[in-house]
DNA sequence: CGAGCGCTTGACCGGCGTCAACACCCGTGG
DNA sequence: CCACGGGTGTTGACGCCGGTCAAGCGCTCG
């Protein structure tokens, strides 16, 4: 597990609370900015948005949760949630209460540094989110966004989101989201694969770092 | 003191190495983008910006550290540094080694929470920062920005920096910067204060909050 | 097979970047 | 005390990138 998988027997022993298996259907909200918490969670599978909205009502994608990822952590110091939480496609999460989280966690030093690399990597998350995505022409930020998304197995091949995602994570218009993939593939970067244009071939690396 | 606030004469009594009290001029680097760790700091006095540089060369700031923040915490955890720390003003830091917050950490509950506090609040500025500062148009996000940098005890006040420095925060260029506020001031939001473009007041915070 | 949603493309316009000149503050040295 | 020079902030002119509005297309699912 994402969490526990250094734990001893005795950490597991000191848990009596369950710990749900939960399913979350696409487009589903795990929590809403500002609830007060019900828990952490630990992403199994799929991909999850955490989404601000600004005071004039606008959308903001602040980062995006691969599995492995702990959806939720800032609750755990302040019990409620700095955003929102949306699966993004058909996700399996484990729903972790705090009370365990705050009991085993006084106790093991194990769990204690595990937090500290889901703190420290969800920290680096946002400051690349930043400094990558939200950074430069329209094209680059595209062009980042397809070599951030690029297959962890296949590295020839990238997934996007739909174009008013992309927007609210790069900044632009789902109009210039379209342009900008469009230039890509028509200057030989990108090759569309599928016909709902999610999964994309990087044919030149070159272009798209530059 | 920031992280030992809350601890007691044990877990005191179990720091043997030395804490420095120590200096940086205005401009000077407390550390690089990736060098290893020399500590962590905490900062007393004055600000700290986090940079970082893109493969391209442009610098982007992605933070702003304020007295009471601890200063390269992700080092605790990867060794190393993320961004590069340059004190914007002269400041006043404790430079912590690693060691003694390891040694500390695995023993006192209360250094625990204080340092998840602090990830948690480093981890909840990073979204903001990006979601109020890097989002709509140019006189946004600079009125957002004015918002943001009001004095806490005066908070008619509030203070910029140099034009170049605001546009790596804002990703915007410094003439669009220097013509959004002469336009907050021509709209009556803003008044200057003094003649190095510092510090302003806010004379309509409606204006600024659009 | 038709309706609806999401993606793409086009035309046009405004906001921001670029390049340049200028104003102002401040430190230096005569 | 003033003259000078560099650094920083401001302002102007102009062009281009990306936003806006709108139409059209293709997929998917009823």
């Amino acid at each position: 597990m994402v969490l526990f998988a250094d734990l001893n027997e005795q950490d597991f022993s000191d848990m009596h609370t369950p710990i749900d298996d939960m399913g979350f259907v696409s487009g589903a909200v795990l929590y809403a900015e500002g609830q007060s918490t019900i828990g952490l969670f630990t992403l199994r599978e799929g991909t999850v948005k955490l989404v601000r909205t600004t005071v004039d009502g606008r959308e903001r994608i602040v980062r995006i949760l691969k599995p492995g990822d702990v959806v939720g952590l800032e609750s755990l110091v302040t019990g409620r949630y700095d955003s929102e939480a949306v699966a993004m496609v058909n996700v399996k999460v484990c729903r972790i209460p705090l009370s365990v989280i705050h009991h085993v966690s006084s106790n093991s030093p194990r769990l204690h540094l595990k937090l500290m690399q889901k703190w420290q990597q969800a920290l680096k998350d946002a400051d690349d989110w930043l400094a990558e995505l939200n950074f430069g022409s329209a094209r680059q930020r595209v062009a980042n966004l397809a070599l951030k998304m690029r297959d962890p197995e296949q590295p020839r091949f990238t997934t996007f989101f739909a174009r008013d995602d992309m927007g609210a994570m790069l900044d632009l218009k789902l109009e210039t989201v379209s342009r900008e993939i469009s230039g890509l593939i028509r200057d030989g970067a990108l090759k569309s694969c599928d016909k709902q244009g999610r999964r994309y071939e990087i044919l030149n690396e070159q272009i798209l770092a530059i």
